[in-house]
DNA sequence: GATGAATGAGTATTCATTCAT
DNA sequence: CATGAATGAATACTCATTCAT
């Protein structure tokens, strides 16, 4: 009875968000980001279109937002020390958690595939341009440049145990496009390799790489 | 004065579909099929809507003819004996072209992977629907299902060469996840990797698995 | 400031639909289907194109809508009693009811004329596939089926009073294409002949047949 | 070898223009004039497209050209002595020959049916601007009214024989949309009624109102 | 905050007609 | 005479976005 508190507005108003970036994030990872209408996400958010435009400016913002979001919760899942070395315990524990975050996340690793395919993600996504997605506190770029430089870090100091045809730069290469094929089964065909294969996979990329 | 002959016909009709098709292929290949209007198509290869519909019956069916054009492209290029076995020479020949198809029809890769993410390739791709996609004489799903045939007896045979705890499937699952992500590198960010690199990560490769 | 309820939203599309199908039926009904295009209407409604795809599916839909209106209107007006017989009061009444019907539906008929010559009424209108028209709560083939019968009857009871040489169905076959023939009049030519001939030809056909 | 004649191309001309018309009848009758494309004409007469103009100015005039031969045809087939006044024979053949007509003709009274319901039949066909449409050497609407005049002379002659509310007029309206109701059966529905009904429908309707 | 009616620029597709050969 | 490639205006339909209430 008593009138909400503006807090309690921006309680409502944050709820209601992210109401909206759920049901839109189901329908732009299942049919793609132009197939699905506002109209669709409206309806089935059970809100009204023109509500939408009160919380987003644009279907653009709209799905902005939801890449901004799902990508700091993965950082705060993932959150290295950026500084740091990698131990051979360390990399390890990476690999796990990249192929966890790839088989837990699939949904919204679907709709970055799909919709960033239509624009040309590989040659925007780590571009200044895309500075608009924000890992955490800091542009996208950069983490991803973060991560790379502490794999590569790995592999050079791994390239000092090794013996003379060992090259850490090559090894990188080869070690990151294997993870992205993974990412890409995860995520567009789970069911193409048996679930138990899982872990043994996982295992034998270790022994490979490590 | 004399009317053209069937020939002289048959002549122009090639040369427009070829140059209609190229056109397409690079805006597809750029900006992916939906994002790509018959519009700009025209507008670009010179010629009127009208015409387009004169040689193709629809957008869609323009994307058919490109593909088809490709995958038979690709194998002429390719042409692999199905039946036999591959030796350890020939499974290095058959990774290194791979590596060179798609790295010399990244055009059309590029718009494989995003006309297919739109609708969701790895569901549709290899299914009965899609078998209006031909490579050579063959439909796309045989075809792949081959190559996928050839590589796995390949691994079982070296399993039993080699120690215990080698598994084949999960060799193979780690090889063909890496083939896939080495290709969506040269697709979509072939500057990644310095180019100098190409054949000393091929090479490591072929070490790796061979 | 405070939004429309749901009534006044309600009253709000209930007009502007009619609006549409008003301005529809007049175009359609003077142009047939193909001729009207939807900016004709749109234009004449005073709206924009896209309103009317608020309102109507596809302009197949509008005009659907426009018959079903239509026919409630004129089945509330007939409402016979189906299981009855006719006695020579209600068969002369009947008639009489079938010329108002014309005559006063003049531009609803010349549309169902009109469009259902263009793909073919007397195929279509009574058959399956056109059920989806509905006279009152039953599909307009049982209702013609079920007037028709109820005409038959008739001839045929009357033929038992008859001398020998009179044969119902022939006296039936006659009768209704006698009726469809002023149908006809009515609906393109009412200027053919004479008002004052309408009272007149109403009696003598009655005369000729009851 | 020797060059043709001028009436030798002439008999070409005159038998590909023949051509064409049966084709363009055939299908204008079974879909509609604007369902049928020039293509589909040129293609179904075996020639080009751009021969198709050569003959004809525009598919208006093709259609044109096809009533005036049709009903031509059909003019000399009846060529009433339109000075004459029918005697009872007459009327009689008269009927008969009406009805023959409809039967005989189904597929040249369906095209002007549908043609002329898209566009107004009644309001135009018998206007000036329809002059164009010519019965041997008259225009239409004289032909037309000339069968009219003979018609109701016919039954106010009769009339001087019948008793006081015999009304000539009257009787003329009742008969002629009896005709036009059958005409309409006849060319739509066939079907709708049994072939072995037709001469015993024939000697009714004579029997009322010879 | 909340609604959904209203807009209009944009999209694929069709087809009579023209014209160089 | 004869061909069919080429045109372009027209058509039904979609959807993000605005705005009066």
């Amino acid at each position: 009875m008593s009138p909400r508190t503006p807090d309690q507005f921006e309680g409502i108003r944050e709820e209601k968000k992210a109401l909206i970036m759920n049901v839109a994030l189901e329908h732009f990872s299942d049919h793609g980001f132009h197939a699905t209408t506002i109209n669709h996400i409206a309806k089935h958010a059970g809100i009204s279109k023109g509500l939408m435009y009160n919380y987003f400016r644009s279907k653009e913002e709209l799905l902005a937002a939801i890449i901004n979001r799902s990508l700091s919760q993965i950082y705060t899942g993932f959150n290295p020390d950026r500084d740091s070395h990698l131990t051979e315990q360390e990399f390890e524990l990476f690999i796990r958690k990249v192929f966890d975050m790839f088989r837990e996340n699939r949904q919204f690793w679907r709709l970055i595939y799909r919709v960033m395919m239509q624009r040309g993600v590989y040659e925007n996504l780590l571009s200044d341009q895309s500075s608009s997605y924000m890992v955490g506190d800091m542009p996208l770029k950069d983490f991803s440049a973060d991560m790379m430089r502490l794999m590569t870090d790995y592999f050079i100091r791994k390239g000092e145990k090794e013996d003379a045809d060992y090259d850490p730069i090559t090894e990188m290469i080869m070690f990151s496009n294997t993870l992205k094929g993974f990412a890409l089964t995860y995520i567009f065909a789970p069911e193409q390799y048996p679930d138990e294969y899982f872990n043994k996979t996982v295992d034998a990329l270790i022994k490979k790489y490590r």
